[in-house]
DNA sequence: ATTTAATTGCAACATAGTTGCATTTAATCA
DNA sequence: TGATTAAATGCAACTATGTTGCAATTAAAT
């Protein structure tokens, strides 16, 4: 169900990508890789508690994503949060994140649902897209009835 | 092409809603009217210059959204926006936004493409949708070439 | 072991948004 | 018209997310 380049370790995959193989890295990179969620700067700030400064782990995020590792998408709320990109088509600074976001309004989490692709949308002439990013709040797997 | 309860003037929609007619409120409703964008408090603030202060201007906000006549969206950079609501299933705390929002990443503007519906998603099971919303960056009508 | 560029921590700042409370005022009423 | 009052506003203070500059630390190469 997930893969990740075949579900590397952390450290090989920092290794790859040139990154040393600093303890705070690690922790992100396999905690990004367990918990298989888009995961908030705030949100590691209280997992990780105080091991690592705030600014330490937003430059993390944005390392990790300036290398295509993970991808960016603003929640329901309006807080960034990054996720594993878990298809080839990511690469540096040109990502294909085209499906939907699932905001669960009673556990907070937020998800990617790869599975769902974002059907093509005809615009109005003379609008040209370049991104999208499709937010759905409701009720998830793990928290209906 | 646009209509907001046949375009009624602000001062009869804020007496209808049992809305005091106040100047800030009269003129917040106007430009959200003219513009038929959404405008974000940052913009209101700038718009009118120290006329009101920051917090009225959200406390407006909410005040408008309460009621119905206006629905708030998150845009691309996670700042709340503000647009009148121009269909008629709006009503007290049941909003029916489901349309496409555009950011143009030129000028910066943020508009209701309400000719563009949101097909119907299909989610994995156990996935329950209440709210949805789609943000596209691009360029807009009026940045294009 | 030494060197060095990558990484981190800290302080300071920026912007968006919220809350409490005292003051002002639009609308109602005498 | 003037008094009354609830609605609306302004100000201060606060929270949260995110960014930048710079000095100190450290992983990894030599
Ligand atoms: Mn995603
Ligand atoms: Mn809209
Ligand atoms: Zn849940
Ligand atoms: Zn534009």
């Amino acid at each position: 169900m997930f893969n990740f380049n075949e579900m590397k370790k952390a450290a090989q995959i920092l290794d790859e990508l040139g990154f040393r193989k600093t303890e705070i890295r690690l922790k992100v990179l396999d905690h990004l890789q367990k918990v298989n969620k888009a995961v908030s700067q705030p949100e590691l700030e209280i997992k990780f508690n105080k091991f690592a400064d705030r600014v330490t782990l937003y430059r993390i995020l944005s390392a990790f994503e300036a290398k295509g590792i993970i991808h960016k998408i603003m929640d329901a709320h309006g807080v960034a949060r990054y996720a594993l990109c878990n298809h080839k088509h990511c690469m540096e600074h040109q990502h294909h994140d085209e499906h939907v976001h699932f905001n669960c309004t009673e556990c907070g989490d937020v998800v990617c649902l790869d599975t769902v692709k974002i059907p093509a949308l005809k615009l109005p002439k003379a609008f040209s897209s370049a991104k999208i990013n499709l937010n759905i709040e409701g009720i998830c797997n793990h928290c209906q009835k």
